[in-house]
DNA sequence: ACAGAAGAGGACACAACCTGGCCGCTACTC
DNA sequence: GAGTAGCGGCCAGGTTGTGTCCTCTTCTGT
């Protein structure tokens, strides 16, 4: 099994690669191909001559991309679309949102025209999710129809259930911008016209309503970035609870070692042993002895609030080893 | 000057040639390449050996045709199975866990077998999925080589990079019984052998070991749910494992205020408001810190380096005060 | 059952092709 | 202006692919 062309396998990788992200970096192509960079550069010359429209990109940033409006052979799995593949159906047959049963059987479906081999990969793949809260469920349907109106850009109407259980009186009308699942459940952030603002409603209480408005124009959303939005949005308001207190510090450790251990916040690199740190807990001191578990000099950069409960959290600890 | 590589180019043509008919025959095949009948049977074996079934009837009327699976009946989901394929995958794809891209091409390979309705629906189905944390990136191959072992029953052999970035010496041996997947990261459930006990561990710290040990006899879960066994784990704190770490102290807090927020140790009443707190973690700096959190004067029991722990702790958050 | 059609595949020699390295160029961003 | 990233020529050496020749095997139709 040591006989086949490399070559051209690796052009039929390489268009999958090139088929499955915006910009691929020569580099990186280079790298996941396991070749040489020049021979990643013969390839996408290959593909070229053979109509392939792959454009590029030059200087920094650049890449090589897959022109639209392409007939590509017919792409076949590979092991790591079959384990993703599985993964991923897998992951929501277990934690679905009301699609647990329909991801069940696309992933039979999928599974039966799948070589022997593959299947059975396929087949090994066991995953449970385990989610914080218990998720709530949401009809395909419902998700559909946001998705449909998010695409078309149409004005969505619809009923909401509020948190406290009431149903709103009138139904809602708002922009939809973006559906996001984040923490096992499912919200749309959409501009709310009659609020006059940008709000993140809860997938499972809306009930759509039809015919939706009329289109509109889309909007910038703040911070621009939808996970930082919703990120932003949700920060303060764990599932558990509030995370009122938020605070920002400089530690001298590589953002490596601290993002993981960041659950609810932004780690940012400034240099090779230094990073930001922006993150919130319930209280100033439950943030400042939070921030302490890093083995590593801190720098406050604000509030003062932060400073002060380091300030009480040193006197604690001075205390506690007996002086 | 036109150096364009004869074989892939032909491959190609070849695979669409069969696609574009049911049968043909070596002979047509062979003149329509403008190559010889050997060069056809050898250009379907290259092309077998890239996945493609490539069935072959024999005898008179004989001929090469392309088999299903890669073109065949459309793939027949219904709406609902679209949609719960593209929001898994496409969580997949920005939640990803190293697995993005993979998901990535899986999606686009499996839209390309599609009926254009469903294909539209694919396409009209954008998510975005937040993570708390940063997500840590997993290789699908370790993955898998986890899923196969926990499927094959199995041990599991492996190193491990602890959470403190030390990688262990010694590989660590365990009988591996659940993947799981939780808060963006994933995790492996698993009976220590060397600890003889129940541990999860990080997924993308492990870097698995071939071969794999004997085959083990499952044991039972306690707690017999994964999901609850995960979650009791995590509850607390996302430490998980042993923590070499062990100390005592004294808090001016009633036990019941500081026992929910304890895991793994022991809160013992001392009087109304204060207890005694025995508890681990993986370093001396991360237990003081632990203990930190709790808003109390604290007495160091014991031993010494608990104390010197508390007096650096005591530094580093004097430092942070500014002073 | 037999002949014939068609594919399977081993051997071999020669040519073509690919790859990696090296290097100077160009295009774009900061 | 410096740095990054892609472009593409050139070369050497090894790998591959190809045509040809042959012998088997598997079907089908008579």
């Amino acid at each position: 099994m040591t006989d086949m062309p490399k070559t051209s396998a690796r052009l039929l990788s390489l268009l999958s690669l090139l088929q499955a992200r915006r910009d691929w970096p020569g580099a990186l192509l280079a790298e996941r191909l396991e070749v040489s960079p020049r021979t990643v550069r013969r390839d996408v010359d290959r593909l070229r001559e053979l109509g392939y429209p792959i454009v590029t990109t030059k200087g920094p940033d650049g890449g090589y991309r897959l022109g639209a409006g392409t007939r590509l052979p017919p792409l076949l799995f590979d092991d790591e679309q079959a384990v993703a593949l599985s993964v991923a159906l897998r992951i929501a047959t277990t934690a679905g949102a009301g699609i647990e049963e329909a991801a069940a059987r696309a992933l039979n479906t999928v599974r039966q025209v799948m070589p022997a081999r593959l299947r059975h990969r396929v087949d090994t793949v066991r995953v449970t999710a385990v989610e914080r809260a218990p998720t709530a469920q949401v009809g395909s349907g419902v998700l559909l129809a946001i998705s449909d109106a998010v695409h078309a850009r149409e004005v969505l109407r619809f009923d909401y259930v509020s948190a406290t259980g009431d149903p709103t009186a009138a139904p809602r009308r708002a922009e939809p911008h973006h559906l996001v699942t984040w923490g096992g459940r499912w919200y749309l952030v959409a501009w709310d016209l009659d609020r006059a603002d940008w709000r993140t409603f809860r997938a499972d209480r809306i009930t759509p309503r039809t015919p939706t408005g009329p289109r509109f124009a889309p909007r910038e959303l703040p911070g621009g970035d939808v996970a930082a939005f919703v990120a932003a949005r949700f920060s303060g308001t764990d599932d558990s609870g509030g995370r009122p207190c938020r605070g920002e510090v400089v530690l001298d450790l590589p953002a490596a070692e601290v993002a993981p251990f960041v659950h609810d916040g932004v780690v940012e690199e400034l240099g090779p042993d230094r990073c930001r740190l922006v993150t919130g807990s319930w209280s100033w001191h439950a943030l400042a002895s939070a921030i302490s578990r890093f083995d590593a000099d801190v720098e406050v950069v604000g509030p003062a609030e932060l400073r002060d409960a380091f300030a009480r959290l040193a006197r604690r600890c001075a205390a506690a080893a007996g002086n």
